[in-house]
RNA sequence: GCCCAAGUGGCGGAAUAGGUAGACGCCCGGGACUUAAAAUCCCGUGUCCUUCGGGACGUACCGGUUCGAUUCCGGUCUUGGGCACCA
């Protein structure tokens, strides 16, 4: 009988659907795992290789997990909201609701001819109301806490997709969906608090288990400085050149204190505030208004691009430095940014490159205060002893930074300052397809919360979802809905017309897959306990600077209140390389020059598809798609089938000649697919799929060559393979063993079972290979050093250095 | 500019507490079976030289440590990713 792929997985997946298989229980007595990779954006084009590149090790795994035992949670759902479903929903002129169903059907059925094992029973999609009722009940929560809140702020704005973005979706200044370059506009928007959290959020990033280069870009993007704010009395010329101090002071934050008697001159943002102040005492008003006006009309991306420094001097202001009473210049420069620390800098030429370069420029004084360098060639940025600076002299820099803060701290001119580059989150998207805000605006209470049960406050069907440049939401246009009565005191009132981005549902998803039907709770507290933490959360590297800080903000937050027993929402994360196309570039739905998946399974299976993926090259790098190799997975699935043809059937014995290789090929799948939790991080191989694949393989050759496999060498056999090519190893299985293999346990290795009495060792001469010996394992050294001798028909050496049971160097 | 990761046959990739480089597979070549082809099976396959015994070279490049380096150290080049005037 020939290998028919296309039966075989059609019977195992109807199967295993109509049974529900890979359903996960609540509360077993079998030890809990929950895997999860970042769920679905559902579009109409269907999934593409980045999927299956992704989902596939995850599979793996929860197959593996169950096999040894575990009761496994592998969940699917569909993060539906947003702009990508959107903007298609825009360009095919049809309704983002049916554009959504659609997708999800699509999907739905390619995952299935995959033979992925999704626990189908929990399926849920961010966009069902019963959903995103608790995505708005967390937001109220969040309100009522204090941590979501209205204001104007500099955000950034994609004209194209006609909304405010976050920082996260728009790294680099660029749209991460459009990837049109982002603008900086004034506006009124809903903040989260996510800033207050950064502290929660580095400690969050200590204790997941994740590699330590993305806990770096994580760390990187929180971007924690320490230092202090320093006050710098201002004074401007009065009448006959005689100054008077001004009553407002200039605060910095600096990392650098040590520094502070090198500080020549200041430096303000063009936004600062100040040039307004004292509009009057400048002399050069036009002028310094004409810079700042110039430096607001380029966006981030050209003020960051342009590197040389510019900048005007504030004529008639001056700033005393509270260490010398010196009196200094202040510049405007666009350098500096409002959106950090204070929006002010003391600049210290002498030890900081930006501020050296423009000192050269404007011809400022440079002065050294740190021995070690010359600051009159480039600016020293290095460890030193502190000169030129009174009263920290002599001293190292972390001494000096310590006394001069307490110094000054005395006078109430410093204060030790912890600064963060990450910013509070702006969170309303001026679209339709999202959450709705669950905030009614009342003239009379303001921002008032709808109660518990008006949730979910539902989406209103509208026909023109459109957005435009009126700065306003689409949902403006929903009259009916748009005006209602404040909950609080019942005039007339109107709802918040915003929706919330398309990265809140994915914000505590994986919380909900625990407790998915729960009308009356967002999850319940025991299923919360029993199921913990995600054990183990893939997905892309794209998701750490973005996603991940989202998802550790909120569950910290719901920690905090007491929504959720544990602190960590995933216990180890890992992330997958991309699929590239034959030029290395990325290869998704954006690209046009997709694959389609289902192709693939059509042509060669699904078996042998996840075969192929994983035996292509590393989980973690990045790998360029291509078909060439194929065959050889597909030769391999052929003689998996044709072992049914040299089964001895009634042998349940394992071989002499086989019992090695059996017991390698398990242990290799052992430890190559994911390692206990109890293993130390460091001692780690695991997601070493393409080498677990191998093994198979060579044990295959082994059993080709000896023409036959008995009963139980197979039985164990098929059981070890059943996670990557679960559809023929159960047909197999079935019919030799009458069983479905789901419900059998991984075979365990013997380490016994791979000691060798003999083995080989290979014999050098000065450093050169000359040959292999023969020795018994644990031969003595005198021995093995004369059998070395002879094999190089030498009588006497210099030296022999023998390293037990690996090699044998010969020195003459 | 700064930080991180990587560079191994014609190709995808193995092997690093330093110890037989190229596992496993693809492609390719030769053979068996066949009227023929496909499929399948067997053999070969890093490069160069060879008197067919073997020899020399070889893990981006240069240098170092070592009996021994793909692995460790210093420097250079290339590719990919992240951050980017963050004070």
């Amino acid at each position: 009988m020939n290998y028919n792929f296309t039966d075989i997985e059609k019977k195992w997946q109807e199967r295993w659907l109509a049974n529900g298989t890979f359903n996960a229980e609540d509360f077993s007595k079998k030890p809990k795992y929950y895997v999860l990779t970042e769920f679905f954006g559902p579009s109409g084009k269907g999934i593409h290789l980045g999927h299956v590149k992704a989902f596939t090790p995850s599979e793996v795994i929860a197959r593996y997990k169950r096999l040894k035992g575990f009761n496994v949670l592998y969940p699917v759902g569909w993060d539906a909201f947003g702009l990508p479903t959107e903007n298609y929903a825009l360009k095919m002129d049809i309704n983002p609701k049916s554009a959504t169903q659609d997708s999800i059907k699509i999907f739905t059925n390619q995952l299935t001819r995959l033979g992925f094992s999704f626990d189908w029973s929990r399926e849920f999609s961010t966009t069902d109301p019963s959903y995103y009722k608790w995505t708005q009940w967390i937001f109220v929560q969040l309100f009522k806490h204090g941590l979501a809140y209205k204001a104007e702020g500099e955000v950034n704005f994609c004209a194209s997709c006609q909304t405010v973005l976050s920082n996260e979706d728009s790294q680099g200044g660029i749209c991460d969906r459009c990837k049109n370059t982002v603008e900086v506009r004034r506006r009124s928007v809903w903040y989260l608090k996510m800033k207050s959290y950064s502290e929660k959020m580095l400690q969050a990033i200590n204790e997941i288990d994740l590699k330590d280069n993305l806990k770096d870009s994580q760390r990187n993007w929180v971007g924690k400085s320490e230092g202090a704010e320093i006050i710098f009395e201002l004074a401007s010329k009065g009448g006959k050149d005689k100054t008077e101090k001004l009553k407002d002071k200039l605060e910095v934050f600096t990392t650098r204190p040590d520094t502070l008697y090198g500080v020549t001159y200041m430096a303000i943002a063009p936004e600062h505030p100040l040039i307004k102040k004292y509009a009057k005492k400048i002399a050069n008003l036009d002028k310094v208004i004409a810079y700042a006006k110039e430096a607001a009309a380029k966006d981030n991306i050209e003020r960051s691009a342009d590197k040389q420094k510019t900048g005007v001097v504030l004529d008639g202001i001056m700033a005393i430095n509270p260490a010398t009473q010196k009196q200094i210049p202040v510049f405007v420069a666009d350098y500096i940014m409002m959106g950090y620390g204070t929006g002010a800098i003391m600049a210290v030429p002498g030890h900081d490159t930006r501020d050296w370069e423009f000192a050269k420029k404007f011809n400022l004084p440079i002065v050294e205060v740190i021995r070690g360098g010359n600051v009159e060639l480039e600016a020293y940025t290095g460890d030193g002893e502190l000169v030129n600076s009174d009263i920290i002299n002599g001293l190292d820099v972390e001494t000096a930074k310590a006394k001069i803060i307490k110094h000054l701290a005395t006078k109430k001119l410093a204060t030790a300052k912890t600064n963060y580059k990450m910013q509070d989150w702006p969170f309303n998207r001026q679209r339709y397809w999202g959450e709705p805000f669950p905030i009614v605006i009342c003239e009379k209470c303001g921002f008032v919360p709808c109660s518990d049960k008006d949730l979910p406050l539902e989406l209103p069907k509208i026909k023109d979802f459109t957005p435009d440049a009126s700065g306003n939401g689409p949902l403006v246009k929903a009259l009916e809905w748009i005006e209602t009565h404040c909950p609080k005191c019942g005039i007339k009132a109107v709802r918040e017309s915003d929706t919330m981005p398309n990265w809140a549902g994915s914000s505590w998803y994986w919380l909900r897959f625990l407790d998915p039907h729960n009308q009356n709770e967002f999850v319940s507290q025991e299923k919360l306990k029993y199921w913990g933490a995600v054990d183990l959360y893939t997905g892309g590297t794209e998701h750490v600077t973005r996603h991940m800080l989202y998802a550790s903000f909120w569950h910290n937050f719901l920690y905090d209140i007491k929504a959720v027993p544990h602190k960590l929402p995933f216990i180890r994360r890992m992330c997958n390389g991309l699929i590239l196309d034959e030029s290395g570039k990325k290869m998704g739905k954006s690209s046009g020059n997709a694959i389609d998946p289902i192709e693939v399974i059509n042509t060669y299976g699904a078996d042998c598809f996840r075969l192929h993926i994983l035996f292509m090259g590393d989980y973690e790098f990045n790998t360029i798609w291509t078909l060439e190799g194929i065959n050889g997975c597909s030769n391999f699935l052929k003689k998996v089938w044709s072992l049914l043809d040299i089964v001895k059937k009634d042998d349940n014995s394992i071989s002499s000649t086989h019992e090695k290789a059996l017991h390698q090929m398990i242990k290799r799948a052992d430890t190559g697919i994911i390692a206990d939790s109890n293993v130390a991080t460091e001692d780690r191989a695991d997601f070493k799929f393409n080498t677990v694949i191998a093994g198979f393989m060579e044990f295959m050759n082994v059993v080709k060559k000896s023409g036959y496999i008995t009963k139980e060498e197979l039985r164990q056999y098929l059981i070890v393979m059943n996670p990557f090519i679960p559809h023929i190893t159960s047909e197999i299985y079935e019919s030799v063993f009458s069983k479905d293999i789901a419900n059998e346990n991984f075979p365990k290795f013997d380490e016994s079972k791979l000691v060798e009495s003999t083995i080989e060792i290979p014999v050098q001469l000065l450093g050169k290979l000359k040959g292999t010996i023969s020795i018994e394992v644990g031969e003595a050294s005198d021995s093995i050093e004369k059998k070395a001798l002879a094999h190089l028909g030498l009588a006497t050496a210099k030296k022999v250095i023998y390293v037990p049971n690996k090699i044998v160097n010969v020195i003459v």
